[in-house]
DNA sequence: TCTGGGGTCCTAGGACCC
DNA sequence: TCTGGGGTCCTAGGACCC
C-alpha cells in the first residue's frame, strides 16, 4: 500500500502578502484577481467576516470597510518566488514529491523509514513555518483523493495540529468519508456535485458506495476514478517527473473594453510576444496557435461576439517574429468591427522539445536561427521582462491592467527590498 | 463603474478510409 | 439489387483542477 501526503499551504497569497507586513497579521486579508476584479484568495479572518471566495470587489465594499480588511492586487512575482522556496524545502525532506500546484505539494511517504508518520509530518509543518514563514496543512491517505480529504479536514479541526493521517487509521476514513461535503471531494466541481446532491447523494461517503456503472454512465471514466479513489484503490500516480507542456496560453481581461483595432492588435502582440517567451524558456516549439478576442460575458446591455482562428506553422516555430506576424494574419482575418472587446489571448498548441521534431527539407531557408530570441531572453532576464521586445505595440494602452493595491516585490526587485534601519 | 488566468483530460461527432 | 462495419484522426465542447 500506498502512502501519499498533501502538504497544502494555508491561504497561501493572503499568507504570501503577510510575510513583509507584520502589521497585516491577524488582519483580514484579501487578494484580488487581475484587474482587481473578484477576490482569489482570503485570510482566516477575512473568511470569518464572510467574504466569499471569487466574490467581485465591487459587491464587498461594504464588508471591505466595516472590518479594515486590507485589499492586495495580486503580485504573481511574489508568490511564485515563496512557492519556490517551500517545495524546495519539502523536496529536500521528501525526495520523491510531485509539485501539484503553486501551493499543494504531494509527498510519497514510503520508504522514508519513519516510524510515526503523524509527527514527522507535524514537524515537517513546524520547520515549513520557521524556514519559509508559511503555514501550511497536511493530509496523509492511501490514495491522492484521500490525501486531500484528510487535508481538507486537517485545516478544519482544531485539534488536529495541522495533520490528519487517514492511511494509518483506516477506522476513521468511514467517519472522514461521512463529514465531507460531495462538493469537496477532489474531482467533483459546481456541475457534477449539484447533480449528485440532487439526486440525494450529498456526501463522499454516499458517492463512494454509488453503482460503477451508474457513474461511469454519469460521470465517465473520470468520475469513476475519483470513487475507486475514494475507497482507497489508486488511480493517480505519483508524478514525480514534471511532464512538459501541451499548450501554453496568454491572455487577459482589458482594464476597460476596447473597439479600436489596433488597440486590439496591440494587445494581441504583447501577449503573443509573452507567449512565444514563456514557449523558449521550457525549450519548447509550438507546431500551431490560435488567438480569440471576445466581448465581455457580464454586460448584458451590449452586443455579444466571440471571435477566433488558428493556423498551423510551416515549421514548428517559438520565434515571436513568425509568432507575431502569424497572430496578425488571424486577426486580420477574424476581425470585425462594432464590438466592445473586453478580453484577448492567443494559445501555442502542439508543443513539443525544441529539436525533436524531424527537420524539414526547407529548414535551412524556412527557419535561421539568427540568435535574435536568445539575445532578447539573455537581456530581459537581466534587466527585467519587457526591457526590449519588437517594435510592435504601441504607447497608448487604453486596455492595461488595473492593478491599484500592488504590494511591493519583495523578494524579486532590488528596489522594492524591505529596509531595516537599526539603532 | 467594477466579475481572473492558465492548464489537463475525456467524449461525442464528423470526415474519411478500406 | 443490395445500402455495412470497423477503424483512425481531428475538433469542439464540457468537465475538472489550482
Amino acid at each position: 500500500m500506498a502512502t501519499f501526503a498533501l502538504v497544502d499551504c494555508n491561504n497561501f497569497y493572503a499568507s504570501c502578502e503577510r510575510l513583509f507586513r507584520p502589521n497585516l497579521k491577524n488582519q483580514p486579508v484579501v487578494v484580488l484577481s487581475n484587474n482587481d476584479g473578484c477576490v482569489i484568495a482570503r485570510s482566516q479572518e477575512a473568511k470569518a467576516v464572510g467574504i466569499a471566495m471569487g466574490a467581485p470587489l465591487f459587491k464587498i465594499r461594504t464588508l471591505v470597510e466595516e472590518h479594515g480588511v486590507a485589499v492586495c492586487s495580486s503580485n504573481y512575482a511574489l508568490y511564485g518566488d515563496i512557492s519556490e522556496r517551500v517545495m524546495t524545502m519539502l523536496g529536500s525532506n521528501a525526495p520523491s514529491h510531485e509539485v501539484y500546484s503553486i501551493d499543494e505539494c504531494f509527498l510519497d511517504l514510503d520508504n522514508l523509514g519513519v516510524p510515526d508518520l503523524t509527527a514527522w509530518c507535524s514537524s515537517l509543518r513546524q520547520r515549513t513555518y520557521q524556514w519559509t514563514g508559511i503555514p501550511v496543512s497536511i493530509g496523509i491517505g492511501g490514495t491522492k483523493t484521500l490525501a486531500k480529504l484528510a487535508n481538507r479536514l486537517a485545516k478544519k479541526s482544531a485539534k488536529a495540529g495541522g495533520v490528519i493521517d487517514l492511511a494509518h487509521h483506516p477506522e476513521w476514513i468511514d467517519t472522514a468519508l461521512r463529514k465531507t461535503p460531495i462538493g469537496d471531494v477532489w474531482g467533483v466541481g459546481r456541475r457534477w456535485s449539484q447533480m449528485l446532491e440532487e439526486r440525494g447523494m450529498v456526501t463522499a461517503h454516499d458517492f463512494a458506495h454509488a453503482q460503477d456503472g451508474w457513474i461511469r454512465q454519469k460521470m465517465g471514466v473520470v468520475g469513476l476514478r475519483t470513487a475507486h479513489e475514494l475507497r482507497g484503490y489508486i488511480c493517480h500516480a505519483l508524478e514525480d517527473q514534471p511532464q512538459p507542456k501541451q499548450t501554453t496560453c496568454c491572455s487577459r481581461s482589458f482594464g476597460a473594453t476596447i473597439t479600436d483595432k489596433s488597440q486590439v492588435h496591440d494587445a494581441v502582440m504583447q501577449f503573443a510576444e509573452r507567449a512565444a517567451e514563456k514557449v523558449r524558456s521550457a525549450d519548447q516549439v509550438a507546431g500551431a496557435m490560435q488567438i480569440f478576442i471576445r466581448t465581455d460575458p457580464f454586460n448584458a446591455n451590449a452586443p455579444q461576439k466571440s471571435l477566433s482562428g488558428s493556423a498551423n506553422f510551416p515549421q514548428p516555430t517559438s520565434d515571436a517574429r513568425a509568432i507575431t506576424g502569424t497572430a496578425t494574419r488571424i486577426l486580420e482575418r477574424i476581425w470585425r468591427a462594432g464590438y466592445a472587446w473586453k478580453k484577448a489571448g492567443i494559445l501555442l498548441l502542439d508543443l513539443s522539445a525544441k529539436g525533436s521534431a524531424p527537420p524539414s527539407l526547407f529548414d535551412a531557408i524556412a527557419s535561421p536561427d539568427d540568435g535574435l530570441m536568445t539575445a532578447m531572453d539573455q537581456i530581459n532576464a537581466k534587466y527585467g521582462r519587457g526591457s526590449v521586445k519588437l517594435g510592435l505595440a504601441g504607447k497608448d494602452r487604453d486596455w492595461s491592467m488595473r492593478r491599484e493595491n500592488l504590494s511591493p516585490s519583495f523578494t524579486t526587485k532590488w528596489a522594492d527590498l524591505v529596509s531595516v534601519r537599526v539603532g
